[in-house]
DNA sequence: TATGAATGAGTTTTCATTCAT
DNA sequence: AATGAATGAAAACTCATTCAT
């Protein structure tokens, strides 16, 4: 459950430290610990320990949990948005972007169980936390607008079939990527490359304008 | 976000509640209290609050919080299966009942929103309350798996292209389904009755047999 | 651990009880709940559990928890007085009666360890409980006293060498007898008996006037 | 009833106490609470109160009831094994180390009143608190079985008489000297030394071979 | 008489936060 | 910068007691 990073350094005297990259060793902590252990029980204390340093430290380096959370979420979501949007982005057709964006996306999940679990811990865990909660709306917001974009930008240029509404295509799409996260912690034998394909495959059938369906539902 | 329960008599008298009808306010109004606050920040003392008692009733009611979630659980699943299982089964094609599986679902979501959202907030934020977490997993699992089930008779009946792994296409199914509840607690104008009709063509298109999809892709 | 009262018809009705012999049911119940599960965990919901039947009837029936104790301690005192003023009063000597008094103490001790049990129980663990405090001090202060008084005749009566404190004799009596309950708990295959007579043996000489004693008695 | 720390600086100001300082005065103010109110009343809240300080602290110092009544435990255990087994060590007769030990423990008993009573408060009160009961079990053991070898060794070597069992005639010295606190607490005019010196005569009489005792020592 | 329901006080424990050093 | 100590609020749970029926 450790995440690979570099500044796990188990602490001891911790001098060295710049206030940077105290912080940032912090919020790796904070990470660790809301992956492992849940974001209800993932207390200050525990991430302290985890470091080796005392719960003092976090109040020094942060007002408070609320900007270390804070921070824990824009740190995964700078992570991951940039990963993501140089895989799509070098793509040509709108079909391509999507299927770009769903492999990656999981390409990402899969080289980030860590970060993507406590992600996902806090985006429920800080449900009412008002100081927590917009951080998180906002990340997730954004990930299902820039599909959503995607979407009808493919729509509008004929690769897409038109009748699909782009917003539940999206939220779709965002639904079964982020149903896998929670599956990976249960099972850690899930191939995040096997789902990220398959799920790429499934979103291009549904998307694919081809074979007129017959689509004469009584509805 | 009042869940329109008749049985929500604003406290005051109260004494002509039978335990079982007091067991079944108090679940009500655990339900009520998690979707929305929250679950890490529902105690039995807001619960109990709600109702208008004192924090010991519960007490005497339920041997303890976890009982009163289990029960919350097994409230909801047990009105859920009902209504889903009901729809599904008098379809005779798989499409039909996968159709028939998908938009019920939606329409249980639409029409028992706060209970949704409780089990959802339930779901995440029971991780690692051993008491809990088991009867959790219990409906999540038992839901994909009809799903799974589904999908692999519809393959083996030649109505579904054969090229989709049935686990995939059920977890990303559950997914885009578990994704609604959330949302419609941001946006109450969410339309889940549309959501869900587009939902199933979507997964319908996505399961079709149809249009050979040229799968010779660069990988 | 049940003693055998005759009682404790195991209720599920008990409209049959006259107040008393309720009364007499609860006692007994409580000894028992003591006795098996110790002072501070005996609730009176577990002791009414015991006799299945409601909280409220032993409420009914005593004016609190304090008045039950203390029916408790009486009712067991009572018994145990008799018991032992029995026996000792019919032996003519001083060291008759003091053997005869700790060997019925210990048969007694033997033949009632539920209660004696019970009384030890609440004796340790009502210490600061204003209202069982003084009866349970009562009870062990009229033991002390009944065998200084012996001790102290016998004494006078030339039979007791004259070197030794009364007081202090009997305490020590008194703690040595008292030592067994509690150990009785422990240990089930203790034999009350013969540490009766041992004990017998030991204030034998312990108090007897010098002199090599032969020791060959009838046993 | 308080017993004479030094350390009772009664609070306001504190911050000199160190962590292990202050751990000692939290167990102090254990042991003067439980001999003062009993163990069944003596919380959190009535021990931190007493020195001043908020429940808190003690939550901060100890990881839980528990530990701080088994520290309490552990400290009288030791202060009276070094005590008595330093008095006892420096005879050489049986009898000699016999009447050592019951007089020094009496010595301890008089000079550690309230230690005394909080042990044997927690003593009764622990029963069925599978967290403390062992460690109080493990130190009553150990005094009885120490006697019983003491009480053995003098049988083998002639010195005591063989016709009685090493078993009851521990546990009546035991029995005999643990009556003690609970009547120091009742009656603090109670002269523990001479009680000590009535026990060892006592127990000499019981023990010793026969042959009139000369009783004519220095005291 | 008996019951079920409700209450409210009290207990242990966890935790974010503050602060002097 | 960091620490250890302390605080106080909040939580779950237990229990004796009260009361209407």
């Amino acid at each position: 459950m450790e995440s690979g990073r570099a500044a796990s350094t188990e602490a001891g005297g911790g001098e060295t430290f710049t206030s940077t990259s105290r912080r940032a060793q912090i919020v790796a902590a904070a990470i660790d610990t809301i992956a492992e252990v849940g974001y209800a029980q993932a207390s200050l204390g525990r991430i302290a320990e985890r470091i080796g340093v005392s719960k003092g430290v976090i109040s020094y380096h942060f007002a408070g949990k609320d900007e270390l959370v804070r921070e824990v979420i824009a740190d995964v979501a700078a992570k991951g948005a940039a990963f993501i949007r140089g895989r799509a982005m070098s793509e040509t057709t709108a079909s391509g972007r999507l299927r770009a964006w769903i492999e990656s996306n999981l390409e990402f999940i899969g080289a980030h169980r860590t970060e993507m679990m406590a992600f996902v811990e806090i985006a429920w865990g800080s449900r009412g936390d008002q100081a927590v909660s917009p951080a998180v709306g906002a990340v997730l917001t954004g990930g299902v607008a820039a599909v959503q974009e995607l979407l009808a930008s493919g729509q509008a240029g004929g690769e897409f079939r038109e009748d699909f509404d782009p917003q539940v295509m999206a939220m779709a799409i965002r639904g079964a990527v982020d149903a896998v996260p929670p599956r990976l912690a249960r099972d850690p034998r899930l191939d995040a490359g096997h789902y990220g394909r398959e799920l790429a495959d499934l979103f291009d059938a549904a998307t694919r304008r081809t074979a007129p369906r017959p689509r004469g539902r009584s509805r």
